[in-house]
DNA sequence: TCTGGGGTCCTAGGACCC
DNA sequence: TCTGGGGTCCTAGGACCC
């Protein structure tokens, strides 16, 4: 065995220290920052139109209540306070204001939250520099090269986070991606738990099967339908019945994270597939009687993409649509260039526009979205453009 | 009064090529 | 005329995640 052997295989079977990091109530507190005196109120952000607090004459605001609202939109996040009334994020604004309609209603506000999250990072980054990126509001930190003893790190690096933004973060470290995320969630908010495999009977058996990342309410619904509910049921499924529902690679998986088994990286750097963007109208528009609007949306999101593309540096060959039907049917087209990649919203347009004459519009539209995909940086191709006129030019002279 | 917007990954069939 | 696999690309849909 020669020494890169030996190293390959003393990394592959070494064990690793995995932390996944997760913001507590991430939008929410970053608008108590902004509005301390709703601490300990239940307050809720999410909606889609305009309801900014209004200050009142002697500086006092005035908030929106949840049952001032009304139309579509989501809750994106509720304080925990709010949470106790049932809220959860990706529930109806309408159906929350039922729940708690003297909740605060905060809009959105993107900007913000990303100015936060990249604070974040970089906090961390200066201590743990292995991370991979996951969201706005959560990564993974490969601890496994670092001398020190985890929960002394895991404290070092929340103490750094609060200090740099006033923010609390939950953590969970473990010997993988999939323990480190469900124990990140265990001992929430502002808490640390530390998992090893030994644990995984104890700790992890006992828990539903959804708390596994990756196992979504239909698998959910599906595994409940052949009495499998919690983890340890799971783990002690029989295989022949698992191939049978779920087919031979899922059902090795379901066996796999069952027992706490996870080989995936922390992977510290990942190029962007696609691109999109998409927008739920107001109310739902006809194809023929709201042609005119719906061409303008249409026109705009294709203008957006272009300028994201541009904005990030990349330049795309698969152009697509994406439509929602009143009745939540959704269809998707795509068309792959024949000719070079591109960031043009006039190309983008067009393309799209051919995806669209594809799909039969008979119901109201509720939905349009348009996105580019088989990305590539645009520098690196015209990097590649200019190397490969230099090597034929020898060809031409 | 249902259900946002931005993504990733997987599956599956057909075309096309060797 | 019928008969093979394997590999890759394209397209559509769906599950899932934050």
């Amino acid at each position: 065995m020669n020494n890169l052997e030996q190293n390959v295989t003393q990394q592959s079977t070494a064990q690793r220290r995995i932390a996944h990091l997760d913001m507590d109530a991430f939008y929410a507190s970053v608008e108590l920052l902004r509005y301390p005196e709703l601490r300990g109120q239940p307050v809720v952000i999410g909606g889609r139109s305009e309801h900014q607090p209004v200050v009142q004459a002697g500086g006092r605001r005035q908030f929106y209540r949840l049952r001032d609202y009304a139309g579509r939109g989501v809750i994106t996040t509720a304080t925990y306070e709010a949470r106790t009334f049932g809220i959860a994020s990706g529930m109806g604004v309408m159906k929350a204001a039922q729940l708690a309609p003297d909740a605060i209603l905060l809009p959105v506000d993107f900007d913000a939250y990303r100015h936060y999250s990249r604070q974040f990072k970089v906090t961390v980054a200066v201590i743990a520099p292995q991370i991979e990126d996951t969201g706005i509001d959560e990564i993974y930190i490969d601890l496994s090269d670092l001398p020190d003893e985890t929960l002394v790190l895991a404290q070092r690096i929340r103490q750094a986070i609060r200090d740099a933004t006033g923010l609390t973060c939950s953590m969970g470290i473990a010997p993988n991606k999939l323990l480190a995320k469900i124990g990140s969630d265990l001992n929430k908010p502002d808490g640390v738990a530390i998992l090893d495999m030994s644990d995984v009977p104890s700790r992890i058996w006992p828990l539903p099967v959804q708390k596994i990342n990756g196992i979504g309410p239909k698998a959910t619904k599906k595994l409940a339908a052949l009495n499998i509910r919690t983890i340890a049921e799971l783990a002690q499924a029989d295989a022949g019945l698992l191939q049978l529902h779920f087919g031979r690679s899922y059902a090795a998986w379901l066996h796999a994270v069952s027992h706490g088994i996870d080989h995936r990286p922390v992977q510290t750097h990942c190029e962007p597939k696609s691109i999109s963007r998409e927008t739920t109208f107001e109310r739902d528009l006809h194809p023929r009687s709201d042609r005119e609007a719906l061409s303008e949306i249409f026109t705009a999101l294709c203008v957006q993409v272009a300028a994201d593309l541009k904005r990030k540096g990349y330049i795309g060959r698969t152009i697509g649509i994406k439509l929602r039907f009143e009745d939540f049917h959704t269809v998707t087209r795509d068309f792959t260039l024949t000719t070079a990649h591109t960031a043009d919203a006039g190309q983008i347009r067009r393309a799209a526009g051919e995806c669209l004459r594809r799909i039969p519009l008979t119901k109201k539209l509720r939905l349009l979205g348009v996105r580019v995909s088989a990305l590539r940086p645009a520098h690196a191709a015209a990097a590649e453009e200019h190397y490969s006129t230099q090597r034929e030019l020898p060809l031409f002279f």
